[in-house]
Parts: C-alpha cells; sequence; structure tokens
DNA sequence: GGCGATTTCCAATCGCCATTTGACTTGCGT
DNA sequence: ACGCAAGTCAAATGGCGATTGGAAATCGCC
C-alpha cells in the first residue's frame, strides 16, 4: 500500500458523497466513509481538519464535478419559448436523471431542508447562478416593465415544478406515483413542465399588461 | 407539585413540536425539550417509552390539532375552476401562514427529505389525503378520459409551485426573495399559483384530446 | 543503506445523549 | 393511619462517534 499523497484523499472524496446523500451529513459516520473508502478513521480529521470541513470539501468538489460534465446552457440564445425549454431540459436532466453523479442535487435537497454552516457557500456557488439564469428567461416571456415580484412569482412557479421531484421523492416513492426517470421519462416529464409553464407565464402576462407606462404610450 | 396524571404529557406534547420543527429530530435532545416543558429528562421516556415514540405522539397530536382548526374544504363542490382556486386557498394558507400551528409543516417537509420512520404513517394521516383531495379537482379540469400519467403530472405541477416555499426556505432567504406570508401576502400568491396553474392544466387539456375514444365517438 | 518528511494505522480519550435505576412525593381508597 | 399506585426527580449507566497521540510504514533523496 503505497501512501501515494493525495490518493486516499480522492478515495475518501469520492466514497462520501453518496454516503451524505443517503444518510445526511449528521447521521454518516465518519467510520461508514472510511470503510467505504478502504481507510482509516483518522484519515479525514488529517486531510480535512474534521468532519465539518470535510463535508465543505465533498460538496465543493461535486459542483465542480457536476458542472464540468453538464455546463449550463446559455440561457439568453434564441427564442424566449425555446429558451425555457431547453434550460428545463438542462436543469432537470442534470437534476433527476438517476445515473449520474445525482447525489449532489440529494445533498442540495438536504440542505435546503435542514441546514448546516454548509449551506451559505453552497446557496452563492451553486444555487444563486441557476436563480440567476432562470430569471431573465422568465422576464423575457413577461411584458417589459412587469414588476420584479410578478417576475419572482413565475420564477418560483417554474422551480416548484422541478425540485418537487428532488424534494418529496420519498414520500412520492411511498404513494407510487415516483415518475420514470430514465432518460426519455425525463423528456417527457421536461415536455410537460415547459408547456404548462409557458402557458402559465403566458396567463400572468396577459393580466399584468406592464404598470406605470399609461403616459408613456399614450 | 400536584403529579396530575397526564398534564405534564400534555406540556411535552406542546413544548417538543417547535423544537423538533426548528433542529430536527435528531438534533434535538430530550433535555432541551424537556427543560422547555419544565420537567425532568426522565419523563418522556415513562410516559411515551422511546424518543422515537414520543416523536411519533406529537407528530399525530399536530395532525389532529391542525386539520381540527382548519378543516379541508370538498373539494368536490362547485365549478371546476373555482374548486381550485379555494383549495388552493385553503392549503396554502394551513401551510405557509406564519402564525398558526405552522410547525407542523416543517415537520412534514423535514420528514420529506431526511425520512424518519415516522414517515410512513406521517404519508398515510398527512399526506396521502391531500393528494387524493387534489387529484379529482385537477381531473375535472381535463378532457374525460385523460391517461393518468397526465393528471399525475398536472397534480406534480400544482403541488411543486406550494411546496417549494416550505421546502426552499432557508435558500430563499437568503436570496432574499421569501415572499410575505402575512394573510395578504398569501391571499396575493394564492391568486397567482391558482392563475398559472389553471392556464397550464388548460393548455395540457387543449394538447391531449381524450386517448382510446377515437372508435367510440367516430 | 540511511534519513527526514509524509502518510497510515491502532488504540485511547473525551463529550454527548438516550435510557435506566431507585429513592422520594403525592393522591386515594379502606 | 396505612398501603398502594402513579408520577417525579437526581444521579448513574452505557454506547456511540468525533477527535487525537503516538507508533509504524513508506517515500524521495542523498
Amino acid at each position: 500500500m503505497p501512501p501515494r499523497a493525495d490518493e486516499t484523499r480522492a478515495r475518501l472524496l469520492a466514497a462520501a458523497g453518496p454516503l451524505f446523500a443517503l444518510h445526511g451529513f449528521r447521521d454518516t459516520g465518519v467510520k461508514d466513509i472510511c470503510d467505504a473508502a478502504g481507510c482509516n478513521v483518522a484519515a479525514v480529521n488529517y486531510h480535512f481538519g474534521s468532519k465539518q470541513e470535510f463535508y465543505a470539501a465533498v460538496l465543493a468538489e461535486a459542483h465542480q464535478h457536476a458542472f464540468a460534465e453538464h455546463p449550463m446552457p446559455d440561457p439568453d440564445q434564441g427564442e424566449a419559448r425555446a429558451a425555457l425549454t431547453a434550460w428545463l431540459s438542462w436543469w432537470m436532466h442534470s437534476m433527476l436523471h438517476a445515473d449520474r453523479p445525482e447525489w449532489l442535487q440529494t445533498l442540495m435537497a438536504r440542505e435546503m431542508a435542514d441546514p448546516t454552516p454548509a449551506l451559505d457557500q453552497m446557496v452563492e456557488r451553486s444555487i444563486r447562478p441557476i436563480y440567476a439564469a432562470l430569471t431573465p428567461v422568465v422576464r423575457r416571456l413577461l411584458p417589459r416593465g412587469a414588476r420584479p415580484s410578478v417576475v419572482r412569482d413565475c420564477v418560483h412557479s417554474v422551480i416548484g415544478q422541478v425540485l418537487v421531484y428532488k424534494h418529496a421523492a420519498p414520500v412520492l416513492r411511498r404513494l407510487a406515483i415516483m415518475p420514470d426517470c430514465s432518460r426519455q421519462g425525463l423528456d417527457r416529464l421536461v415536455a410537460h413542465v415547459a408547456q404548462f409553464s409557458l402557458a402559465g407565464i403566458a396567463a400572468i402576462a396577459n393580466t399584468t399588461p406592464a404598470p406605470r407606462q399609461r403616459k408613456a404610450l399614450r
């Protein structure tokens, strides 16, 4: 066994993700992780200082990895309706597809429901960019000058339709209504969410005819 | 101090809800609860047998209480579009309003992201009825004979738009986009979700003209 | 081949927390 | 008055799990 620099460090990072996603930060023992990585309990404290710092490192690593594999498409490209569909396709596949390093998204869901000190960095690094990308896409589907609160509500409506499949997964499974998350199953879901959302946004657009422009356009 | 039967039992149940909702089952010490209830650590084990059973009792109690305060309106009453709006108003207010025994819903959100053995009973008691009530309302807005998977997708789209405000609350607060949850703020939100959902469902309805009826209606 | 630095491992240590124990108090029937 | 059952309490008990100290192993390098 060659104690080659940071090879066990990498094994630890790789082994920890699925475990943290499965049992949560607090219920995953350092011992479990080290067993899975095939190394001693002391390793995580040697390489990372503490369990908490180690966890933060796992999150950072997972984020790097996931975004390198599936880069986010430019949300301002092309026609507005197609842009929303394309962006939803990217997000839902990277979020819900069953094979991939999917546990990053599970960890994010966990952090949202039960925050640890690592949530702050995760919001800034992983979540805010998503929110910042979706907002202009939605705004393009609404009248110019639509009130920020209206844009926000629509963004939440779109986000909610996607997040529900992550956040309520244990419940959906128990109710036997968890949808198929294979590639084609997801394509069907994407089509549904896109169609539903476009119609929803259009309806909101029709009833909020740009405020504060009564004088300007008359 | 009169050892009056189950008076401390009631104090325990009352004190535990907010604490469990705030820190989660695993991170709330029996000692913390008993301090808050003003009794000894042994009390919870004496009255409930174990921390886990106690937790289940808290959930059951909270459910009873919440549904007694805000009974669910009959979802089959009245015109379909109005029924959805009315039902959403009930659900969102009982779910998101800031004053009420709101921590039941927080506990539900926690259970979904990080299930304990108590999730099963919670699904059957609290969640399945909600799902069972919403499904027929949505089905009435779709063509007769719409495929179950289509109905299901629409139900999820509606549910997701509401749950996002509970499940992603810590994140929304950090992004400074958490909406106002006072009574009038919620009324605005209800109106938005209803309008968005009705338009979304209508769009789905228009593109799925009842399957398997080609022969019957020709 | 020896040497210092780095990494791995084993065996404590320490604190935390649910649960138990056994003594004490109170209410109540006789 | 007495005894019994139910409730409460302070002080263990026991286990689990993160962290650490120091010995042993391995490497690069001279």
